[in-house]
RNA sequence: GUCCCAUUCGUCUAGUGGUCCAGGACACCGCCCUUUCACGGCGGUAACAGGGGUUCGAACCCCCUAUGGGACGCCA
């Protein structure tokens, strides 16, 4: 058996607790069974990630304790359909598909696909294009062609019936093929989507079973259709209960922090973290909340995978947090989670040259820089009195400033300086004047280190969320306000556009 | 809008036709322990979404409704 976690790309670097959580149950589920487990990450689309960010993600999966196979034919996350390759391998699997008459090259233009799905939505219909509506009149493809129009590669589907697939968990779905578009298998550069690169891959990886989101489902029959079309056999599918907010949708990082480096800065132990996780959708036979990867591994049965989406739940996390803290950890233990955590050498060494010329005695220095080995401050809106920003606006460049950062993908003091130069101009402040409620914000308190430095030195996922929390103590911003705000950011982000 | 998936305390869950007037955990409340605060111990509030079937019997099986979520991209 083997089977494999597939990582969408963050430019950031940031690993997804549900990229965790799917990992974790692959890698339970083989070792159960004695398989292998493979990490891939999706790569087809190079502007998405860099090799920094790629290496990011797998250390946060390593630090969880998450350990993987190198797969069969594949040496390392990407084995040998590495990027330069990756286009001419799935191009070549496309053509066989054209050749069959199992593809077709489709020359419509994005305003067309538009309209198509505007004027199918007025009709009430779904919004599925079959390889009907796409059609273009045979000499109108033929100039298309002439003139060299970029084009992608569809797959065909069937217009009527349906398609029953199996589901380890939930039995079989049918699905209408009516619902079934003709996906995108090659984008106009060459490259595969998604739904491509998975199929060919996990075929050529021996893939036997996919353990994935249940954001999937819906995509399913494609796959299925393209194994029958190659004539593979198709791997077994489960389909897993997405993490959820406390308001029950889909986790985001809107609403939580879904970061595994949050969950790392704010000194989470890893146990605890995999533990928590473990506890999601799934119990152990004897229902014990607390257990470690080696025991989930063990006792693992998929079958005991519950359905409804599970909320995660910060405030229990912490509470597992605090029993392993105390149960399992002895003062040496304890010692060696701290300096591994923030105590060390490499890191007290960039706080060092923050607090000398700050500092008269040695007892100066924890007040003056213990942010830099906390969580979140203990600010509340009282705490921005000072500020000479009504409120709204002081909520604006916050709200701004955490957008910006959101995209950031080098995290380092000239690039950060660069978008708070930026942002101050669009706020018509004085960096001074811009930075005091992002000092409050950060530090917690209106004296302190410097804030452009304390922001690199902690990083973008503790960063991100003191103003975040920064915002949610101010009131947060109300439905009516994100509105504007966004509006505002955009006309900021894309000028005369 | 169309389709798909789901639905047990506020939250995570146990439960796969009788042992369930539903058990555990977090949170909350109370009491005890304690020089404070925690930790710990004991106790409490609190749920089978609703309606129909099937059955001697239903949280568990079937149907309908409601609610929530997801999908409908040259994202993954």
């Amino acid at each position: 058996m083997t089977v494999r976690t597939r990582i969408a790309p963050s430019p950031t670097g940031d690993p997804h607790v549900g990229t965790a959580y799917i990992a974790l149950f692959n890698l339970c589920f083989a070792r159960q069974h004695g398989g292998q487990f493979i990490l891939r990450i999706e790569d087809t689309d190079r502007a998405r990630s860099t090799a920094e960010s790629e290496q990011m993600i797998l250390d946060s999966l390593r630090w969880l304790g998450l350990e993987w196979d190198e797969g069969p034919d594949v040496g390392g996350p990407h084995g040998p359909y590495r990027q330069s390759e990756r286009g001419t391998l799935y191009a070549e699997y496309a053509r066989q598909l054209i050749a069959s008459g199992h593809a077709f090259k489709c020359y419509r233009t994005a305003e067309e696909l538009d309209e198509l799905r505007e004027s199918r939505k007025a009709a009430g219909m779904h919004l599925a294009l079959k390889p009907a509506d796409l059609a273009l009149a045979p000499d109108e493809v033929k100039r298309r062609e002439g003139e060299g129009w970029p084009y992608v590669v569809r797959m065909q589907v069937p217009v009527d019936g349906s398609c029953v697939m199996d589901d380890m968990l939930r039995g079989p779905i049918e699905v209408d093929w009516a619902q079934v578009d003709a996906q995108i298998l090659l984008k106009s550069d060459g490259m595969p989507t998604y739904h491509l690169a998975n199929v060919v891959d996990d075929h050529l990886m021996g893939i036997t079973h996919v353990l994935r989101g249940e954001e999937w489902i819906n995509s399913a029959p494609k796959h299925q259709l393209l194994y029958e079309y190659f004539g593979w056999k198709m791997p077994v599918l489960c389909h897993m209960p997405l993490l959820r907010n406390p308001d029950k949708s889909k986790l985001s990082k809107r609403k939580n922090p879904t970061s595994i480096n949050y969950y790392r800065r704010m000194g989470f132990l890893p146990q605890a973290v995999t533990n928590y996780l473990g506890r999601m959708g799934w119990s152990m036979p004897d229902e014990r909340e607390k257990f470690s990867l080696d025991e989930m591994m063990t006792h693992f049965d998929i079958q005991r995978v519950s359905l409804g989406g599970p909320v995660f739940d910060l405030e229990k996390l912490t509470w597992l947090n605090g029993v392993y803290i105390r149960e399992e950890l002895d003062d040496k233990a304890f010692l060696k989670a701290l300096m591994d955590w923030a105590f060390n050498e490499a890191y007290v060494s960039e706080i060092l040259p923050q607090v000398r010329p700050r500092v008269e005695t040695l007892s100066d220095v924890a007040p003056l820089a213990g942010h830099f080995f906390s969580g979140l401050p203990a600010i509340d809106g009282g705490s921005f009195d000072d500020i000479r920003l009504a409120r709204e606006e002081l909520l604006k460049l916050l709200q701004f400033l955490v957008w910006r950062l959101e995209t950031l993908a080098a995290w380092h003091k000239e690039a950060l300086l660069v978008e708070v130069k930026s942002l101050a101009g669009h706020f018509d402040l004085k960096m001074k004047a811009f930075l005091a409620p992002v000092f409050i914000a950060i530090t917690g308190s209106s004296t302190s280190t410097s804030v452009m430095d304390a922001m690199a030195i902690l990083g973008s996922d503790m960063t991100r969320a003191r103003l975040r929390h920064a915002i949610d103590v101010l009131g947060g911003v109300s439905k009516k306000q994100a509105k504007r705000f966004e509006k505002e950011f955009r006309e900021l982000e894309a000028p005369g556009v």
